[in-house]
DNA sequence: CCGTAACCGAGACGGTACGTCTGGTCTTTGA
DNA sequence: TCAAAGACCAGACGTACCGTCTCGGTTACGG
């Protein structure tokens, strides 16, 4: 299944891997991740079918570093949360912003494709934590330990449990569509989170 | 892919039907989601592969059907959640426990499959919902409902999203394998969702 | 390779396997042997590939059978030489019939193909000698033992040796495309090897 | 297919050259003539394809060489028949010689790949005539002569085709792998092939 | 006698075909 | 008279080679 015998990096055709890249999000998109086959991408791609094993283990590997690459392009390197130092803002900001990439159509195929091929095999979804959501979760505990000191969060919080609580509830309404993800959603979620459900003492 | 003459459910072969439950979660537990065929599941279970077709359009169908009736089997009806009064204390009770199942080794392979079939396929979903999760967040909201009406939530409160503050971050964890999911963290997620992140005014 | 679970041959379809045949022969008339593919074959029959891999195990077993159906066709079981009580005549006739039709460009691209395969593969040459060859070889040591009967051969020859020194000659020549094939190359042939090279003594 | 831009032969490595043919015979030798592979005789020759690729057409001309030189190192420049003055005796001497070398399974390997392409592919067929039969057929012609001229054979006997009633039975037996090829038939050819199979008158 | 043109080993590339596996459909056959 | 068995068409899988190409490195011509 992988390849035995490591190719020569510094040789790897760029033209090749651009080309499998976009006919991976692209087939990805338009007929959904099971009916994508490695063959296809290359036909696509203008590329021979070794060349995609030559470099990847699997079409979920491929998917996964195309998708990365996208992400790449999109945001340059902004993974940092605005401060203003008002946290609920900030947070309505964000989360406003998550939920209308979650509903953008364009990454909606991929999105879903490489969540899912993560959850069954732990392999790419290791991958999938690492490389696109831990450094999202990183910037969310930064928001929240700054807010911490300036009095705005409980001190000795869990940060990490504090951030699924944003996230946690965003996600598990996108994988499973349960109800549309909105900007009141968003909103709701962040006072609920910050203020909890029960009463004010 | 759906068939067109719909059979006669009267003449279904029950002793079949049983046969390829047991062999699709034995085959998805055993080898993975992927790597369960069709033909593999007609082959254990004794069965013409027509058998199988006949009666389910697609094999995350056929595991959906297999996985409800074992959960029909193992949790009799039992669809309410504690009530003792105590709100904080039932929903720890609860979550607990979804821990524990989360983390039974026996569920996770066709629980995961079903999960990530349910995300790629709306349909496959769809019915994930309606079969699984629906009659659970229902539970959750009536249990809310009441610790509304004693005075343990804050009146108004939206119930749905409510619950997703509470099963949100527990799918979350569990589905990208972010963290373990042990009963301190569920034990947290209730403090934290109940009393939220910010200090009490 | 072969397959190891042998189907049940009774189910076979007999459509298949005449589409099948004329395929094969068709794509090594039109694009000689090694450029006839497997894959080329079952396309062009409207078959699946694994039709043909189920019922036989190699190129060159599909191309001998077609071609033993394509002879059995032909010549409707006739494998019986002449006998006017005439030798000489009787040998002249047939050699030169098989000049004819080894010249025969519609046969050629299947007999060069199986020959090479069975000088190559000893399966397949011992296939090709049993089916296409011994009928043949028979037929003559059947007309040299009449011929010996009514004095018109050496007593105690071997019937053999004796068809090989009219067969070979012609085979090399067909074979290695040494020189033309001519019906008067047939007649000396028949003279040389009834009355020999040395001198009368 | 061809190399368009001829190659300076002065700067060929003969290094290269004796590693390819070395690599070449032993692999048809070992794994059989399609089961040898260009890239497999690169490899074992420690070799780059394209030193294969700029000398030689095709992998049957590659073998065609490494055979020839083979032959050339075997039998010295010795392409001339023995002439005792006993045309038989010379014959069957002859022929026992090539019957030896026919078995010998060292032969055999190569042989019957070049044979059987030559059979297909009429190119390397011309060249293995001219390179490898032509030279024997003439050695045997300018015997047949002799004996000619010396009474032992008939006058005005086409040569080549004498030659093909010794050379034709035994490639023909060998090609097809009918009966064992030994000292014995090489005696009884020789015999037929003299004095003819009808009675002395 | 030095620069450079061509060979060399190596191996990535776009392709084709391999032989296997599975998906769904359709047909046969035995209980 | 079903349902098992499984043959069928279709096509993706991952591998092996094809013949071309590009890359450095190393010879050995020829100016």
């Amino acid at each position: 299944m992988a390849e035995t015998r490591t190719p020569d990096s510094r040789r790897r055709s760029e033209r090749s891997r651009r080309a499998i890249y976009e006919a991976a999000l692209a087939l990805v998109t338009e007929v959904g991740y099971t009916r994508t086959t490695i063959e296809g991408i290359a036909a696509r791609a203008g590329v021979g079918k070794q060349t995609i094993y030559r470099w990847w283990p699997s079409k979920a590997a491929v998917l996964l570093e195309a998708f990365l690459d996208l992400a790449a392009q999109t945001s340059e390197g902004g993974t940092e949360l605005p401060d203003t130092g008002d946290l609920a803002a900030d947070l309505r900001l964000v989360l406003r912003a998550t939920v209308d990439e979650l509903n953008d159509p364009a990454h909606e195929g991929p999105s879903r494709a490489l969540a899912a091929a993560g959850v069954v095999d732990a392999e790419v979804g290791a991958q999938f934590v690492e490389k696109l959501m831990e450094p999202q979760i990183e910037a969310y505990i930064r928001r929240l330990r700054s807010a911490e000191a300036v009095g705005q969060m409980r001190a000795g919080t869990n940060a990490r449990i504090a951030v699924e609580l944003f996230i946690g509830p965003l996600t598990h309404r996108w994988l499973l569509r349960t109800l549309p993800l909105t900007h009141e959603y968003a909103d709701t979620l962040v006072e609920y989170a910050l203020h909890g459900l029960a009463p004010r003492a």
